[in-house]
DNA sequence: TTATTAATGCAACCCGGTTGCAAAAATACG
DNA sequence: CGTATTTTTGCAACCGGGTTGCATTAATAA
């Protein structure tokens, strides 16, 4: 009853994002498997494995959709995970940072869920 | 000297700033002057605003831009303004939220620019 | 093994955003 | 004020990330 199916094409993605710690732009994934998938079913995968819950999804610098590896607190209904995202503007990378953040109590405003998303410098680019 | 032109369209899309309070979604700008203003002049304008650092973009839920008037503590150099921007999921407006948000200090990672987007829900749609 | 259902490829499409260029509007300047 | 200069604008075409409908193919159920 298993409703999403393992074909080749989904257990490559996934083993892809078990290779990669870092985050992985949608236009990266489908580059990297271009003549391999067709890129409608490279998001579609994605779709279903966010759906899964064993990957999550965010928005990066240019509106660009990034996708990463669910860590174990990440559960199917618990989207969104609460964690920063940052961007290296010097190599490029994106990754999820480990720390929580903490989400403002608003006046006047019931706050659901909040994305961050840190620009800088990692550790190998700052000199 | 003013390297920025005065011209109607300039000052119409200023004037509307002044009247809004909450961001303005670009798709919403364009579609709001169309006949007066061509799609292109638009988005020109919001940039050399944001030039001027009279507004600030950011993006929103479906990586969408949004412009805001800049508050008086938003200098020209000084921009992506560190104050989160909120989205109510039921009425959909969108607005700058006067808070301070602390920038988390990463291990190995410089940081230098923050950005936060709270999605919930606004007062009047709080049942 | 066959029937059923989900996944894939393909091609066309959608839409937010950008660009090159000629025409029009602002500003500078004598 | 009138002209030269520079910035803006409109237009039309384009770019690229993302989506969709549909027929074909691959997984799973039975």
């Amino acid at each position: 009853m298993g409703i999403i199916r393992k074909t080749k094409l989904v257990e490559a993605l996934l083993q892809h994002f078990e290779q990669h710690t870092n985050a992985l732009s949608v236009v990266n994934l489908v580059e990297h498997f271009k003549g391999k998938a067709n890129k409608s079913t490279v998001y579609r995968i994605l779709d279903r494995l966010q759906d899964e819950g064993l990957v999550h999804s965010f928005r990066g610098q240019n509106g660009l959709t990034w996708y990463a590896k669910c860590s174990t607190d990440c559960s199917t209904n618990h989207h969104r995970d609460i964690h920063p995202h940052f961007q290296c503007q010097q190599c490029g990378k994106v990754e999820c940072l480990s720390i929580k953040i903490d989400i403002p109590h608003v006046e006047a405003r019931r706050i659901e869920s909040a994305e961050m998303f840190l620009i800088g410098r990692c550790e190998e680019c700052t000199s």
